[in-house]
DNA sequence: ATTATATATAGATAAAATCTATGGAATGCA
DNA sequence: TGCATTCCATAGATTTTATCTATATATAAT
């Protein structure tokens, strides 16, 4: 069964006259007869009584008539909602970030979204960026802002912070009152650093190897947060991102040292599965992160402007 | 857009898989590719992202297999429903039938078929016989219960009932002493008949003409029951069927004469157009008239026992 | 009866859906 | 990292389906 032919049904029923219908769909009488006729066959009950001037529906057509309409309702509703690229109550999506771009960078954007698109359910993963590229990759979600660089030839990504990571220590500790300290004093302290699995970890790694020195690590964790708090109470020192700190900074719970030589940091951007397709709504909101930090003109030239 | 479409897409949607949903749809693997694409392109959005080893919805999918699933369910019922001979709530048809059918004939078997098909609502349409023929010409009802004989090149019938149509007289009426009277005694008496439409009017103006005599025509009408009246009080006497009239027989309030040499009657049956589909509520309704009455096996021939 | 209008049917044509074969991309395993 | 496997997309051939033209048949109106 064709959708053509619950059309021409529907005008007959209508119309009362194949031929009217025909003219009606802008086919030729023949097609409508044929069309009607095959429903006829596939349902095994006759649709119309014909013989008259006009033909006039059996109870079975009646009762076609009205799932019919339904029908045709159902598919010119959708057609619409697609098209215009409604989303429908309930519907979402679901994206990635790690804890400091939920926790600092994105509040803002994902409140002014909310009005943009009230009907659409954000889903925010919150884990360190590996895994939010397995999301990536598994489709499980639609794109991730995440710790940079991060090279997979199926992941392309665009910056759009960039975030220093200064030497912090607590504020009863010996740096606290010096300026800055050199890379031996340093690996020297207790350092708590990110897991190995970590994007800054590999980042602060390297640079300690090109140095030739090897910290004396005391404790790898993934989480930024607890990572500030140890430093606070004088566990140990750390290199942490500066959006992660910046309150402690200012509440004077952590000091900032000048490491000489060194200069951390990491970049913060947005990640997404390549060659995978945006929908509008969430387009909106990549954009919108782009927007508000930069990176707006690399995405447009990777994605293609056009939708 | 064809139904075939929307059920690959679903299926797919279902297994996140086109392979997997080709094996299940009993299609080949292009099949279901294309079919996908071309909703795509008619809905001009992905409603797939590719590349994992499982397919994934976009929003937009999503979106679509909402009305999708709406839509197949929709199609499902109405193919069980159409198969089943189910009746709808609400719907039903109309028939025909004259005064004394509705009144005498047919309210026992109109009673059991509630019970059969209590969903079904019926819409008797009650006028003479000429109309009623009328109404099936014009496909707008079903079947009709008239007076016999009718003939018309497109209208098929089927006695059910002979009915007699005695000389009926006012009990107060000289003739109501007498155990018969003549035709020629008769037409002397002021006579009430029916309209000149009616097929009972034909019967009794056919054998009067056989006859030689022409009656002295006081009213004519096309209700018998008004008739009925008429007569009771004296205003005439009156051929009326044995139908009308059985009760003011019973009650006294009439009385039949016999006419030497006549006697009218005329039958009742049920007509239809030719050629004529009749759904099974519609049939069931029919048949069963014709086993309370006769002509069942009559209406089988001419309509064909299969449906 | 005759004419005009309807629907049905047959055969030809156009459109589409589907299939086979194949290529490219991604995944999983060695 | 390379190889085999799995998966989806594409191209072209084939089959099926839909539609059209022409015509027959039936009904209704004149």
């Amino acid at each position: 069964m064709n959708l053509y032919h619950l059309r021409y049904f529907l005008s007959v029923a209508q119309t009362g006259s194949f031929s009217q219908a025909a003219r009606e769909m802008h086919v030729t009488q023949p097609t409508v007869s044929s069309g009607v006729a095959e429903l006829e066959k596939m349902m095994g009950v006759r649709l119309f009584n014909r013989g008259g001037k006009r033909v006039a529906l059996t109870m079975e057509g009646r009762t076609l008539v009205n799932y019919a309409m339904q029908i045709q309702d159902l598919v010119e509703e959708v057609e619409d909602h697609l098209q215009r690229r409604d989303v429908l109550p309930g519907e979402g999506f679901q994206f990635g970030a790690i804890d400091a771009a939920v926790t600092y960078l994105l509040p803002d954007i994902l409140k002014d979204y909310r009005r943009v698109y009230p009907d659409v359910s954000l889903s925010a993963q919150v884990a360190p960026s590996r895994y939010l590229v397995d999301d990536l990759l598994m489709n499980r979600s639609e794109f991730a802002v995440i710790s940079l660089p991060y090279d997979h030839p199926r992941v392309e990504t665009v910056s759009i912070y960039r975030d220093s990571m200064p030497l912090v220590v607590g504020a009863s500790h010996p740096f606290a009152a010096r300026e800055s300290a050199t890379l031996q004093e340093v690996v020297q302290e207790p350092l708590i650093l990110f897991h190995t699995d970590s994007i800054s970890r590999k980042i602060v790694d390297e640079r300690f190897g090109e140095a030739g020195v090897s910290p004396g690590v005391v404790m790898e964790m993934r989480s930024p947060e607890a990572m500030r708090k140890l430093v606070e109470v004088g566990v140990g020192i750390s290199f942490l991102p500066m959006l992660t700190v910046q309150e402690s900074l200012s509440a004077g719970a952590l000091k900032v040292v000048d490491v000489e030589g060194v200069a951390f940091s990491r970049e913060v951007g947005v990640a997404w599965r390549r060659g995978r397709y945006f929908s509008a709504a969430i387009r909106y909101l990549i954009e919108a992160i782009f927007g508000a930090y930069q990176g707006l003109e690399i995405w447009h030239k990777k994605v293609g402007i056009a939708k």
